[in-house]
DNA sequence: GTCGCTTGGATTGTGGACAATTCTAGACAC
DNA sequence: GTGTCTAGAATTGTCCACAATCCAAGCGAC
């Protein structure tokens, strides 16, 4: 779904993207066209298609006359978007149980052992990551392409916020157990018991970045109080 | 989260979105920038950026050096669409439930009178857009942006396939008595049932755009068989 | 000091020109 | 007839120039 553009127009949206998802430019941080065309080689026009799909994608916002900025998520719209993602993940999760064969529970199996290591090691980062193919794992199982493309495009919306839910003490571990929960489920082939399992852990998550966010802003007040 | 454009360019980014929505292209129709750019007296530059933005939104499709087409959305497709609306406004009817007030309740239920009308006129086009406005009362209710965004494009993707589903034999009456069943959760304030009675409605919608697909299927082998 | 106006600079929006690529049709060999 | 090759046309990709718009600083009136 996520069509392509030419050559050097491809380059340069991958490049931008990479720019914005990886945090190089500052959210809100204003994104001149003539200055990126400099910067990554290219004409205005090349930059302005590429920032007119981000726009579409949501990582860039666009005003008319008043050029893009880098999209500032609200904790709002995190919130929305992880609920989001939990509906359609519990979806997957339940068409993944149909489809399912020996060999994906195997390697749903292997990541599993590969993220306990990371529990043990208190290594948030590497678990983060192998949590992220976890779940890609389970999308490509499902085969729901449409799902899987919105997914995909939430997730890089998101990704500034994934560390607040991972880093809080004892989530890794809580995670863990609601991922071996959700294999056993796939692995007994019940779309039924499939799709709560995921449902559980996403809500976990939610709840998770939901007191992450108060607990930050009720910092953010007393700080403010305190001048 | 629709990012604007330029005066003139939204101008024209709408006129070709209505123009492909409301099926005056053909599926798969080659557009060509240079006649789109006559059509619509715009320069080809204007043409090419709503041409990528329709191609981000999956109303179009581009391939490198080869111009976009309109995209025909495979009946595989509009299924997995179905399945994702499915989750999505289960979702929003939950959140809603906890949201709604005696005033929306009223507006949802003389939504219900309106359709009660057109289904004892056996008036299906206009039960559709009412179907359609009611659905999205209950996405302004909850309130969740970002599955209001997606929902509506996923909505301007699959129109061609509404027709499918309304004019079944009988389904008039049935949808009917579940959207009644819908109001009567959210006005209970219950999100559980909410939910549920969305769910099972929006399953039924996806049982019988499956039924269509495959009947319809079945009609084109003896078709082509039959030569 | 504040408000409103004007003006110049910076930035975006749009059209057109040219290069690069793909597609089409005809010629030719077999 | 089939397949391959090669112009030439059609179409897309990119850069550039200019117009339109926005923004900030300076200026004056009160």
């Amino acid at each position: 779904m996520t069509g392509p553009d030419t050559d050097r127009g491809v380059a340069v949206y991958r490049a931008l993207r990479e720019h914005i998802v990886r945090g190089r430019f500052q959210p809100n941080e204003r994104l001149v066209e003539a200055d990126l065309a400099e910067l990554l080689g290219a004409g205005r026009t090349t930059i302005r298609a590429a920032l007119v799909r981000l726009d579409q994608e949501g990582l860039v916002q666009r005003l008319p006359n008043r050029g893009a900025r880098v999209r500032l998520v609200s904790d709002r719209e995190a919130l929305e978007i992880e609920q989001v993602r939990s509906a359609l993940e519990a979806l997957l999760a339940r068409q993944a149980a149909r489809r399912v064969t020996a060999r994906d529970v195997a390697g749903l199996r292997a990541d599993i052992a590969r993220m306990r290591a990371r529990v043990a090691e208190a290594d948030p980062l590497g678990y983060s990551e192998l949590n992220a193919s976890f779940h890609q794992r389970i999308w490509s199982i499902a085969g729901n392409q449409v799902a899987t493309s919105l997914l995909s495009t939430l997730k890089s919306q998101s990704i500034r916020f994934q560390y607040r839910t991972i880093l809080q003490p004892g989530r890794l571990q809580r995670s863990l157990e609601e991922h071996e929960a959700i294999v056993e489920a796939l692995a007994a082939r019940d779309p039924e018991a499939s799709q709560t399992a995921m449902r559980v852990h996403l809500q976990h998550v939610v709840h998770t970045l939901e007191s992450a966010i108060a607990r930050q802003n009720a910092q953010s007040v007393r700080r403010t109080a305190g001048r």
